[in-house]
DNA sequence: GTAAATTCTTAGCCAAGACTAACTTTTTTG
DNA sequence: CAAAAAAGTTAGTCTTGGCTAAGAATTTAC
């Protein structure tokens, strides 16, 4: 049933022109990116609630334990997203910042347009964690249209 | 600064730090389904469009290389989704088609709906793609009856 | 001002998911 | 049917993101 003869000739593209394809890889591009956008909205909310972030705190409300935050902090700080001294507080560089602000935006649309389409609170809350790193600019405005015309 | 214990961490939580915590690992949950979610997906589209899942379409298909198919396709299986033998072509169990199933559902509906909100096909299913992994239920009906009123 | 408790880090383990290189099996093709 | 091509697997590497156990640093409490 070797039906498709257009799909695999000779493979000169090591990267695959497939529409499909690509959208899968900007799924798993989204997906490396997701963990580092939360802490960074997380370590935002703490410095705006308690005036600073400490790895414990991140990790009660993360739900992990505290050597995972250590590493995450450590690749946020490799990331240039964090600054941070041994046994301290963290801190958002400007790039930290922005990426938060960022993230802060689409949460709040989302969210925003799952209550006013119906949703409950908390149900909405649980869902826009989860699509908030997956909606288009586009679809984002879209939300925004919906949630401001009612 | 380390107003922690006394301000906002006993005392008041309208929201307790766990349910944010809990909404993280569920998130982190769907995560980790995600890609097997994705696999059994597309190999029965493959099996309905070409009568059989082969590796390589799969591999070109989800943009990766084929020992990560291999790797893939060997967790589907202990997982029970799905049956193979080395070198032949992939079948879905009765339980990878149930998924299988569920996840086109939740896949239709979710696009449906964001072709109904204004967004462009290739746009809604790039979009689609990575929100339908994380949409309640509840989220999923509001969809729908959105979907078909309009 | 020291002892205890808490917080944070390090070290080391594991599984997933990506890759390349190299090998085996199957299929195609002169 | 034998050689070449394609498909699939294995082996080995890397990174991420969890975890526990144990040790170091800091803070609290007596």
């Amino acid at each position: 049933m070797t039906c498709d003869s257009s799909s695999t000739a000779a493979t000169d593209e090591p990267r695959p022109a497939d529409s499909r394809a690509e959208a899968f890889q900007e799924v798993r591009s989204a997906r490396r990116n997701e963990l580092a956008e939360d802490y960074v909205e997380l370590i935002a909310e703490l410095i705006h609630e308690h005036g600073e972030a400490r790895p414990v705190a991140i990790a009660a409300r993360m739900g992990v334990r505290a050597p995972t935050v250590t590493k995450a902090l450590d690749r946020l700080a490799r990331e240039g997203l964090i600054t941070r001294e041994r046994y301290r507080s963290v801190f958002l560089t400007e790039k930290g910042r922005a990426l938060a602000h960022e993230c802060r935006r689409r949460h709040e649309i989302v969210l925003r347009f799952l209550i006013r389409l119906g949703l409950d609170a908390e149900t909405a809350e649980r869902d826009a964690e989860g699509i908030e790193h997956h909606v288009s600019e586009r679809t984002l405005a879209l939300f925004e249209a919906y949630a401001d015309q009612v």
